[in-house]
DNA sequence: ACTCGAAGGTTCGACATCGAAAGATTAGCA
DNA sequence: TGCTAATCTTTCGATGTCGAACCTTCGAGT
């Protein structure tokens, strides 16, 4: 048996966050942080891979859902282009192509503000919600196929765990 | 006081979480489930957001700074460009420009397999371990930053549950 | 009322990324 | 050996994104 027969084999996602860990601490990184942080990024990487086929079944673009996502959590206010952008993490001018397809595919609408004359409103369409719908009850399946290794009891504990994070990141210095 | 003096006012975090999680719900999500999910997004999102301006410091590319990470995670083994299309979510088409401009600037080296000469190896160069470590050492503060709201407790509880389920991530269906 | 600076959206040129196809080499097999 | 399929990288045309400049409109101060 030749060692290089096993040199190319796929590693585990565990192998690989072990690796990933090592190379961190190795470089400096402490320990029990880099465990959190990059078991993080382990998980949403695999996310974001079924996440991409999701989105390519709907003929949608990742930066799009991310416009639907954030008109559908703004719940019945409208956003400007400028407030997506900032939501979805995009320069402004990124933002009024997106509108641009998005809003001839019906998925949003555009519309004035009265009040403010060089401000534009974006909502989503009853096909802009829908789409939201059917979306995240998709991926709810996989999310949950995801967290399967976890009992009720840990998938709480998890959730507060996280929730105790982000309660305190307006603090971090930005 | 007019109520829309405070609709327009940044968001906390924690009410961002909310709202986001609130709006899954809804929609036919279950609950644990997205606070999990939605959490873990959260975190990385302000993660992401700190790193893009430590990178624009380093005058490197999001895309640039995976590749630096992924030589380095396979220490003195080099890979090759489709390898690292793979590990950095990229189309290998794409890969090329990038260790162009990467070997240019004298951060990764292109070497050819003398085995299989339809196979190039990438490794990096001492500039590029040099980055490596001086990006892990400037993150890993931030990180802890983030981490801060949690006790040391709290973070080997978090570090536990999050690998476990990346111990069961290769299960998930493809 | 007038001016000037700020804010919001869009246009423009440059560049990164993508999928498809090409080019080169290797491995399998008759 | 010779043929074919598979693998790996690169090239190519199309598209999305970016930063800067531009245009319009609002608001504050005089």
């Amino acid at each position: 048996m030749q060692h290089w027969a096993m040199a190319r084999r796929t590693k585990s996602a565990a192998q690989q966050h072990a690796d990933a860990v090592a190379a961190y601490v190795a470089a400096g990184g402490e320990e029990s942080v880099q465990r959190v942080i990059t078991a993080l990024y382990g998980v949403t990487k695999k996310l974001d891979q079924w996440y991409a086929r999701q989105l390519a079944d709907l003929d949608l673009t990742q930066g799009e859902w991310a416009v639907v996502a954030a008109l559908a959590k703004a719940g019945e206010e409208s956003l400007t282009p400028s407030q997506l952008a900032e939501h979805t993490s995009v320069a402004p001018s990124s933002m009024t192509h997106r509108l641009d397809k998005m809003a001839q595919r019906g998925l949003v609408l555009r519309r004035p503000d009265a009040d403010n004359r060089t401000r534009t409103f974006v909502s989503l369409t009853p096909e802009g919600w829908d789409l939201f719908i059917q979306s995240i009850r998709e991926s709810d399946v996989v999310e949950s196929d995801v967290l399967r290794g976890l009992t009720a009891r840990e998938r709480n504990e998890l959730a507060r765990l996280l929730e105790g994070v982000i309660a305190h990141l307006d603090d971090v210095e930005d």
